[in-house]
DNA sequence: TCTGGGGTCCTAGGACCC
DNA sequence: TCTGGGGTCCTAGGACCC
């Protein structure tokens, strides 16, 4: 039997900014970006009592409090404050973390566990800690497994340390609302609701087994056991590279003007390029996504046969499935994804071959426009590719 | 004649998390 | 005044191979 403890960092964004400026502390503050369709990303405890949340248009939020103090991020801040939360809890504590997201972390804390150091004391040092060496609260789960700890982080926010444990499940899990579970998101709540499911309690019920394996996916067996108090008590310790590195924006008005959507392509590219090669990765499937104004979303992919990080060679596949697919359509949002992604040790072709073009403007416009939006295609790439390894022989 | 079955890869879309 | 952006994982259908 192991004890796992989920630790999650209280309104983490709008607290970092409240240790910048103690200005913010007494006052109601969300971050968010500033624009007309900006949402907000993270909102104080003084904003939630206004009804704000995270996801929220900031205008909604606005009229919901005049006051409201509007703070642009900082993410290279939020993530220097990450490493360091998890940096603590490994030198004073034990180094089994799975980090769940920034502001979060699954401890195996089974081996720190005797008679003097019971979970629920190492719990309350951690957030004790965490309070005095960073200044930010956070609330903590304690249970058998990774499912149940985070139920139990969620349970009480902010400052709380919540036990769940086998028995106290009927108490601390069932009457719960199914939309508080793990891994039932908005579709699946709603199905269920149609079906006279509202509570964990009834998903956890026997005599619901064969509804819940109608309505959900083949997962349904998983929540089942979720919801009695079983799941994973493993925890993933690599730090493994990303699967996919995308950059997308939503315009602040809708355009389909060639040059505005052809700049905004370039910033997005030059963006996942430099974190592709930052990873020291290579891609072989390109996407294109965009959003209509009606809120549709498209996303159009190609999968080249060779890995490459080549900024010329990726920047002629989106300009291409752009064209292809979406130059007479007004657009809300752009994006572009790459995927199917690789550690570059396996690289046979040099990454500055084509990098000729790079900050070029005028030889990109010609390469981008002309040559390679127009020409480049599945076997354009390939022959590019085959002509590169020539070269190197 | 008129058509199997298994496997893999790619594309597109969607649910879910923060 | 209308609704972000970063991800992961899964599924279904079609192409293609044996």
């Amino acid at each position: 039997m192991k004890y796992i403890i989920h630790v999650d960092i209280n309104s983490f964004f709008a607290s970092v900014e409240e240790l910048q400026n103690p200005n913010y502390k007494n006052k109601p503050i969300v971050v968010s970006g500033y624009t007309k369709r900006s949402v907000v990303a993270s909102a104080n405890y003084i904003a939630r009592n206004y009804g704000i949340n995270a996801a929220m248009p900031i205008f909604m939020a606005k009229n919901l409090c005049r006051s409201l103090v509007v703070v642009t991020p900082h993410f290279n801040l939020y993530e220097e404050y990450s490493e360091k939360f998890i940096r603590l809890i490994s030198e004073k504590f034990t180094n089994n973390i799975e980090i769940g997201s920034i502001d979060e972390c699954y401890v195996d804390i089974t081996n720190i566990v005797n008679k003097k150091n019971q979970p629920i004391n190492i719990a309350y040092q951690i957030q004790k800690m965490i309070k005095a060496k960073l200044g930010l609260n956070c609330s903590i789960g304690i249970a058998n497994n990774k499912f149940l700890a985070k139920m139990g982080s969620d349970y009480k926010k902010p400052l709380g340390i919540t036990t769940i444990w086998k028995n106290e499940i009927p108490n601390k899990l069932w009457p719960q609302s199914i939309d508080n579970m793990l891994w039932i998101g908005k579709a699946s709540a709603d199905l269920l609701k149609k079906h006279g499911i509202y509570r964990i309690g009834d998903i956890a019920n026997e005599k619901n087994k064969k509804v819940l394996e109608k309505l959900l996916d083949k997962n349904w067996l998983v929540h089942y056991q979720h919801a009695n108090g079983g799941g994973s008590d493993t925890l993933d310790y690599s730090k493994s590279f990303p699967k996919s590195i995308g950059n997308s924006e939503t315009f602040l008005n809708d355009t389909c003007d060639f040059d505005e959507i052809k700049d905004k392509i370039v910033e997005l590219t030059h963006s996942v390029v430099r974190q592709l090669k930052y990873h020291r990765l290579q891609t072989k499937t390109i996407s294109l996504k965009v959003k209509t104004p009606d809120f549709k979303q498209y996303n159009k992919s190609l999968t080249i046969e060779h890995y490459i990080d080549n900024y010329n060679l990726i920047i002629g596949i989106v300009m291409r499935l752009f064209q292809e697919n979406f130059s007479q359509t007004t657009l809300r949002l752009i994006g572009v994804t790459l995927s199917s992604l690789v550690q570059n040790k396996e690289l046979k072709i040099s990454s500055e071959l084509f990098d000729d073009y790079r900050n070029n403007d005028e030889n990109f416009n010609k390469v981008s426009e002309r040559e390679i939006a127009e020409k480049i295609n599945k076997k354009f790439a390939k022959d590019i590719i085959t002509i590169a390894e020539d070269k190197l022989k």
